[in-house]
DNA sequence: CCGGTCGTGTGGTCTGACCACAGACTCTAC
DNA sequence: GTAGAGTCTGTGGTCAGACCACACGACCGG
């Protein structure tokens, strides 16, 4: 077992333990490379992946936020593996869409919540009404869909469906420059936005998820992103 | 930007530009270091990086096999994060075991094959047939999920499938242990995988669907592993 | 009471060195 | 000529030590 990962599993193994909590600090570097006795390059390279993974955030300087903090960003490690491997071609971006089509259709038909609990999206619909800028727009976009997604009350799911947002979004954003007519585009998306909202609002949760279907089915293809059928 | 996002940027780039292919080797460390400009600590982090992504492939030694080779791991990187999150307590192993049903039924009712394409999940079976040790049942169990999401044909949510179980593994190994009649409850899970495999087989989907729903849920409430409801 | 200064601990980075390893190469004995 | 042993070379793996920028907090002087 190389050194890194000694490390690596040593901080699972206290993770898994509870030794330290959402919020709170690993030792400092130097320290954890002297108490499981291996240098410090091996500490930071365990560390590195931890970060990438979502699990560790770093900061230098002192006080409070200084050192590496535990959090739980868990779309960052999906949402990079994802990303990386478009970049290296072995992952069409067909098959993102499709993978996207299916979590947010599930999505639509599980929410089991009240009108009340849709006020978040409601706002982000509103807010995209008055955006004309495209990465504002889907800035917005993709915290309206994630939102919705949200509400399915499923962490992982949403935590994949994050970091598919977040690995196709220079895809989306180099799609969206080649639409000849955006304000258009844009316009007919947040009609489409309204329409899945409505019907996720009145309960109707397969209605909903055949639109979103529609939706990003049709974009994705007018923008050329592919899909899969 | 620190040093090692420089070198996973220009990794990413080089990548997405087709600079290496799959099974291409990338330059040393020492090379890639002085060509970026960077220390090869800061190389170093990188690969790790590169490595818990499921991107790249390093070994000691010289030849062909040594050094960073590019290969297609997209579940190693997927797998990892949401180990860690599931050791950090932020994500439910429910969560996980839902995530899976849904993959598995969309999957399942998505397969569009003929019999012969088959021959491979039957040959699991089969094998599991005469498999007492439960490590090992479980490790064709496994590869028999896995090998009828493959043929779904989306090659992301087969690698998210894939990362999922490998996150899982040492939930699935402890609960099993657990149970009490582990010979009653193997010839239970081969009398389900023989139902499955023939829903699909005879392309019944949904059927196929249905069943492997109540497969993993009845056996993750049976080792308490929790499911979502 | 306020504001600047300094100390201290943090991650970020670099340099240089040594090791184990595995393949390629060379030499030698037969 | 061939087969084997020995050597060379380049690779990642690891380490020690040093310096930097930074941010906070304690201290001190006004």
């Amino acid at each position: 077992m190389r050194a890194h990962e000694k490390v690596l599993a040593q901080v699972e193994a206290d993770l898994a333990a509870g030794r330290w909590g959402l919020g709170e600090r690993l030792p400092a570097e130097r320290a954890l490379a002297e108490e499981l006795e291996v240098s410090r390059a091996s500490v930071r390279e365990a560390m590195r992946i931890l970060e990438a993974m979502g699990i560790v955030r770093t900061a230098v300087g002192s006080g409070p936020s200084a050192g590496a903090t535990v959090v739980d960003r868990p779309a960052a490690g999906l949402g990079a593996a994802v990303r990386l491997h478009l970049a290296s071609g072995t992952l069409p971006v067909a098959d993102v869409v499709a993978t996207r089509v299916l979590l947010e259709t599930w999505a639509l038909a599980e929410i089991d919540a009240g009108p009340d609990e849709f006020s978040a999206a409601a706002e982000i619909v509103a807010a995209m009404e008055t955006e004309s800028d495209p990465n504002a727009f889907h800035a917005l976009d993709a915290a309206f869909h994630l939102e919705l997604v949200r509400l399915a009350g499923n962490g992982l799911v949403e935590a994949i469906m994050s970091g598919l947002r977040g690995a196709i979004e220079a895809y989306v954003a180099a799609a969206a420059a080649r639409l000849p007519d955006w304000p258009g585009t844009a316009a007919r998306l947040q009609h489409e936005h309204r329409e899945i909202l409505d019907a996720a609002v009145r309960g109707d949760g397969d209605r909903a998820a055949r639109l979103v279907r529609a939706h990003i089915e049709g974009y994705s293809r007018e923008a050329g992103l592919g899909v899969t059928r």
